[in-house]
DNA sequence: CGGATTTGACCAGCGC
DNA sequence: GCGCTGGTCAAATCCG
């Protein structure tokens, strides 16, 4: 658990001390330098006829907190928490690329502070056919997503060994800095991961990428464009430098890596 | 009726 | 120092 929450959130007698704002109010604001996952999803373009953009689903229940006009983007930003378990300091920022709409940008701070979904459930869904229901009327959120998956599939109470092994490979992954586990994607469209450094500039070169290719993140669909200057070289050198940055083998839940293979591609930037 | 969402207000960080 | 911007809160509202 992280600062970011960690003591007015516990409950409602907290929160009113929100309102004092105690020293930790300053832990809340900007300053904090979390460890961020920015997901870029490429979403159906149908989805951009709806009222408001429509995230895509991971496992984990998330609960809007708020929402923002963001300066330069047209799009609003939303806020969401971590509800599959109360004390969870979990969020994820969504809002869409200014520069293509059918581009979400999901960003999630924080960790997950208990056990995450069952990955074989997850590898399940991920790999059916993801219903084409993925229309939600519900305008930006994920709340008719299939997060229920880790309720119904793993009773908390019986898995106490697995969430043991979970938990310590969590802190693997933070130690490591991935934590792709604890934002699983489970939605067919193209995703692209990257993990960000609190100290490095991803987002400048998020926004470079966005803004010189209208679909640079999509690598799948780059793959498949026949005239793309990217040659094959550059994609072999892409995925060796993957493969070096990312131990899927011993890191990526087997879901991740199945849809790594089908649709997904996740350049690790650097700091 | 309980939980989730919406939305305006508040506040702190940051740039000028 | 000031204004802008982003992040969060919480009351009001909506929905199942």
């Amino acid at each position: 658990m992280d600062e970011t929450l960690s003591s007015p959130e516990q409950d409602s007698e907290a929160s009113k001390e929100l309102m004092i704002r105690p020293e930790t109010q300053a832990s809340k604001r900007r300053k904090v330098a979390h460890q961020k996952t920015i997901v870029t999803v490429k979403i159906g373009p149908n989805v951009g006829k709806l009222k408001n953009e429509g995230p895509p689903s991971d496992f984990w229940s998330w609960r809007k907190y708020g929402q923002k006009p963001i300066k330069g983007s047209p799009y609003p930003r939303g806020y969401y928490r971590c509800s599959t378990s109360k004390g969870c300091s979990a969020k994820k920022q969504v809002e869409r690329s200014k520069s293509d709409a059918s581009v979400l940008i999901i960003t999630y701070t924080c960790s997950h502070n208990h056990p995450g979904p069952d990955v074989s459930s997850t590898t399940k869904i991920l790999s059916q056919p993801v219903p084409p229901k993925e229309e939600p009327n519900s305008e930006d959120d994920d709340h008719d997503l299939p997060t229920q998956v880790p309720k119904e599939e793993e009773p908390e109470q019986d898995q106490d060994e697995e969430q043991e092994q979970e938990r310590k490979l969590d802190e693997e992954q933070e130690q490591d800095r991935f934590h792709y586990i604890q934002s699983p994607i489970g939605f067919s469209q193209d995703i692209v991961i990257y993990q960000e450094d609190p100290f490095s500039t991803v987002n400048h070169l998020e926004k470079t990428l966005l803004d010189e290719h209208p679909h640079p993140l999509c690598y799948s669909q780059l793959m498949s464009f026949s005239t793309t200057p990217k040659s094959e070289e550059e994609e072999e050198d892409f995925f060796d430098e993957l493969e070096e940055l990312l131990p899927t083998s011993s890191y990526f839940p087997s879901f991740m890596r199945s849809s790594l293979s089908q649709l997904e591609r996740i350049p690790f930037v650097p700091s």
